[in-house]
RNA sequence: GGGCCGUUAGCUCAGCUGGCAGAGCAGCUGACUCUUAAUCAGCGGGUCGGAGGUUCGAAUCCUCCACGGCUCACCA
């Protein structure tokens, strides 16, 4: 931390803090209200000429962050940035007097507020001409380059605030990232869910398969884990009488990190009462292109080579067909030691002790998977891959389930819900074995949750998205660390 | 966790088969009242991620460590 020439910079504005306060200025203190944000001014005297600003003469006021200076002794421009864009100011000698010479402590990232009269330079760019300024904050650290930004991906991350002061583009897309989060919520509304909160910290770590986060409260001394998925509770709500609910939020997952995953990472699961995964499919085909059209304008979107297009309705494939459609032979579908060897010939990694329906759910990730890039629909999955999902009435060893991948990832998953007490907890039985087994993924038996099933469950489909996947494909992003704000890493120092 | 790659000034980057650590921007001093990455003149700024090793000599070669990136594994 103790870099020499830093210092030596964090010192020289020091000391010009120093001197703005020996003259008597207060550079945190000052209060300013700008009656404009920069594209407000720009959006409303873009389009008129120079003549007839000076006739109509426009006083105004913007606040924000000096991210350039030029400096020219008895006058000087600087470009002010707001949260909505940036705008040039001017000041001059004559106009300011005294005031001028403050310029001289003014440096690149100082927060002021500046009001003044709008004209058009020589180069007919739109310009507040200051009349009057306050300093509102006294930046003591030096910006990343002004031509180049910051580039370090570490720093980006752990530097967020300077990431979105120099990077234009990192700001789009945390402001598309709540468009998108607003239009599903929206659209949810409209079609008459209820937003519930449901517990983060949970006594089981049910609802999913994946390794929970440990925390422990004091007062009632006891373990608990941060939730992997809010689902066995939003089915207690379906129990109680709400027939539609959803919730967004965050899951947490302790597991590896990548550019696919965070430990936190935000979903949406949404539920319906008296519908199944049919119906939910066609929903999802309307619930995507309404977020889709109202967030990019476009239901064909640019994702780093490919184009996707989001037009309904999209191909609907059964994981065996889709297995068939890519050359997998049909034999190996019933028959675990054919399917073992056939994976293995080709280098498909397959856990040992995985039942028929994991290999074969293996060999769909590697062989179909990545493959998937127009919106694709995956439905009929084995039932011992789906312990919380619903048997398909025709072929019981299936379930009524779909996955939904867009650009070679899944994005959503969604079943007709099991609400069979009896099967539910037959279901959980049957993986508490692979506990004992040693898969610590494997979530205790949740008791209350089979007695909520025994109160009886309507029928219902449920769905889960992935926001933070979601995201990454609409603002055509490759990494899920630029669609979370914070995302997790190490410390810096040890 | 494995493999590959990276870490040099506040930022963006050069630095060849080992031989005095560089540039641009930012900063400081000065000039300049319409600039657009302003310009011009001058100046300062380095534990080359860290620790060892090889060598007369290491930013450069070797080992270990830290952090990060990509990728594989993991991942309902």
């Amino acid at each position: 931390m103790q870099e020499t020439p830093l210092t030596e910079l964090i010192q020289q504005r020091i000391k010009k803090l120093e001197t703005l306060r020996s003259l008597g200025i207060e550079p945190y203190n000052g209060i300013f209200e700008p009656d404009a944000k920069t594209n407000e001014i720009l959006d409303k005297y873009g389009n008129i000429d120079k003549e007839t600003l000076e006739e109509i003469n426009i006083n105004t006021s913007v606040a924000g962050r000096v991210i350039l200076l030029r400096d020219f002794g008895k006058a000087a421009f600087a470009h002010l940035q707001d949260s909505k864009g940036k705008i040039q100011i001017y000041f001059r000698k004559d106009l300011l007097g005294e005031k001028f010479q403050l310029i001289k402590h003014l440096d690149i990232g100082d927060i002021i507020g500046v009001e003044g009269r709008l004209f058009r330079t020589k180069t007919n760019e739109l310009t507040i001409e200051v009349n009057n300024f306050v300093f509102l904050s006294k930046s003591l650290r030096p910006l990343p380059e002004k031509w180049h930004g910051l580039k370090d991906i570490e720093a980006r991350y752990r530097q967020r605030y300077v990431d979105l002061v120099v990077n234009p583009s990192v700001k789009e897309t945390f402001i598309k990232r709540q468009q998108i989060i607003k239009y599903l919520r929206e659209f949810l509304e409209n079609e008459g869910f209820l937003e519930v909160e449901t517990p983060m910290m949970h006594t089981i770590a049910g609802g999913a398969r994946a390794k929970p986060f440990k925390t422990y409260h004091e007062a009632l001394d006891m373990e608990l884990y941060l939730r992997i998925a809010p689902e066995l509770y939003l089915k207690r709500l379906l129990v109680g009488g709400f027939e539609r609910v959803f919730e967004i939020g965050k899951n947490f997952r302790n597991e590896g990190i990548s550019t696919k995953h965070n430990p936190e990472f935000t979903m949406i699961e949404f539920y319906v009462a008296y519908k199944d995964y049919n119906w939910l499919m066609e929903f999802t085909e309307k619930l995507l292109s309404y977020i889709v059209e109202k967030v990019c304008g476009n239901l064909k979107i640019k994702y780093g080579d490919y184009v996707i297009d989001f037009n309904p309705p999209y191909k609907k494939i059964s994981m065996y067909d889709a297995l068939k459609e890519k050359g997998v032979p049909e034999e190996i579908f019933k028959n675990h030691e054919l399917a073992i060897q056939w994976a293995l010939k080709r280098g498909i990694d397959i856990p040992k002790g995985a039942t028929l329906s994991k290999v074969l759910d293996e060999i769909f990730k590697e062989v179909v998977e990545s493959e998937l890039i127009q919106p694709t629909f995956i439905i009929d999955y084995p039932v011992e891959l789906s312990p919380l999902a619903k048997r398909k009435k025709s072929a019981p060893e299936l379930v009524e389930r779909f996955e939904l991948f867009i650009a070679g990832r899944e994005i959503a998953n969604a079943f007709s819900e099991l609400n069979d007490p009896i099967d539910q907890k037959e279901r959980f039985l049957q993986q508490l074995q692979e506990r004992l087994q040693g898969d610590e993924e494997v979530p205790e038996m949740d008791e209350d949750f089979v007695k909520a099933l025994e109160i009886g469950m309507p029928p219902a489909a449920g769905e889960g998205i992935g926001i933070d996947r979601l995201v990454m494909l609409l603002t055509d992003n490759q990494s899920i660390r630029d669609v979370i704000l914070f995302p997790l890493l190490r410390p810096e120092h040890r």
